[in-house]
DNA sequence: AAGTTTATAATTGGTACCAATTTTGTATCC
DNA sequence: GGATACAAAATTGGTACCAATTATAAACTT
């Protein structure tokens, strides 16, 4: 058996980041046991792993519950983004080799190419890929991985921003910008550019 | 009762800061609930918590592991906290009120004394005081938070750390002029002092 | 009728035990 | 003697049940 804790706690974070539980809600454990078709034990080391990332709040006696959308914690996680992402794009810059400039170009026209033809659904993958990818060329895994549990607490309810067309044009032709700024090693820019697309 | 396994997540953390466990060791589940004296379940879920916080590695069927020292991630995750911090550094000379100002002044004089006649055990706790009270000038307790969690990734041993005199010695002398630079608000030269005291 | 108290239900936290996996020690084979 | 196969012990993961706490609903008081 493969740790269904671990399973378990991968789909709740998906369901969670898809916006599938109400803000604020609580996240009952007999509730998710049913939902995900586990024991007690599972659900309850999955809720704890996420609490321990803040992805979830939790209160003693009372439970786990999703973070509330109106939370001004959303403005702040976003500026420790803005801090951690800008403060690498020298590193990134330095770091980045050929073949993942590359790659970055390839994600960022394929993002493009979603944006005008493709499937919707595929749009947030493909944005998280790139964003992946680009913080990669730091070399600094703990840092990529840092970056992604900081997303998670940032975007509860993600699908109301990919719904607005200009602005995800926007974003398509940013990614462009980003990796002509890291195929220059114009770190300066490629921060503003960083800068700019967190806190659209 | 109040949350056995809080208590022991904070107990832990504790033990795993002070050096309690030699690095890269297996955190056992037995010897864990006769150190604490408690029953299983609170051990595991203080572990896990834990290792969502990345404080301890989780392996699926090994078990929950101390980092090892000789770990490059120490270097990266150093990186990470000088990226937030020098990152936040505006934002802490715009946010720090005269109040914060005059708190800080007194943590920095106060560790100058602990290292000239004080008990050595108090110098790490007054210096996480001081560096808690001044990230929290940004009015950003998530990021206090966040760099907290990566303070406990980077020194698993702080022991060896606070020997050395001469370094504790400049450590103070570096405090006294963050304060300094804090309170002309020249963002730029705190940001300098911040990297430097974080990578030395 | 509104507020308070009390009783009931729902929910989380913890304990004890069993299953699955990994580790360790031992015997066997070459 | 060293490598391999196998058995025993140790360890983690999961289930079922009970205790403690919180939330909800009903009864009571004024």
């Amino acid at each position: 058996m493969s740790d269904d804790a671990e399973i378990i706690a991968d789909r709740l974070a998906q369901d969670l980041r898809s916006g599938q539980f109400t803000a604020g809600s609580w996240l009952k454990q007999v509730d998710l046991q049913a939902r995900y078709g586990v024991g007690r034990a599972p659900v309850r080391k999955a809720l704890e792993t996420l609490a321990g990332r803040r992805l979830i709040r939790y209160e003693k006696n009372r439970g786990y519950s999703v973070h509330p959308t109106d939370d001004d914690d959303t403005k702040q996680v976003l500026a420790i983004r803005v801090a951690i992402e800008t403060g690498f794009s020298e590193a990134l810059c330095l770091g980045a080799s050929a073949e993942q400039i590359t790659e970055l170009q390839r994600l960022a026209e394929q993002f493009s190419q979603i944006v005008q033809s493709g499937p919707f659904d595929q749009l947030y993958e493909t944005n998280l890929a790139f964003h992946r990818t680009l913080l990669r060329c730091s070399g600094n895994e703990p840092m990529v991985n840092l970056v992604d549990d900081l997303r998670l607490r940032t975007s509860p309810a993600p699908a109301s921003q990919w719904l607005n067309r200009a602005r995800i044009e926007r974003s398509a032709a940013e990614h462009i910008k980003m990796v002509d700024a890291l195929r220059v090693k114009d770190s300066a820019e490629l921060a503003k550019l960083i800068r700019r697309h967190i806190l659209q």
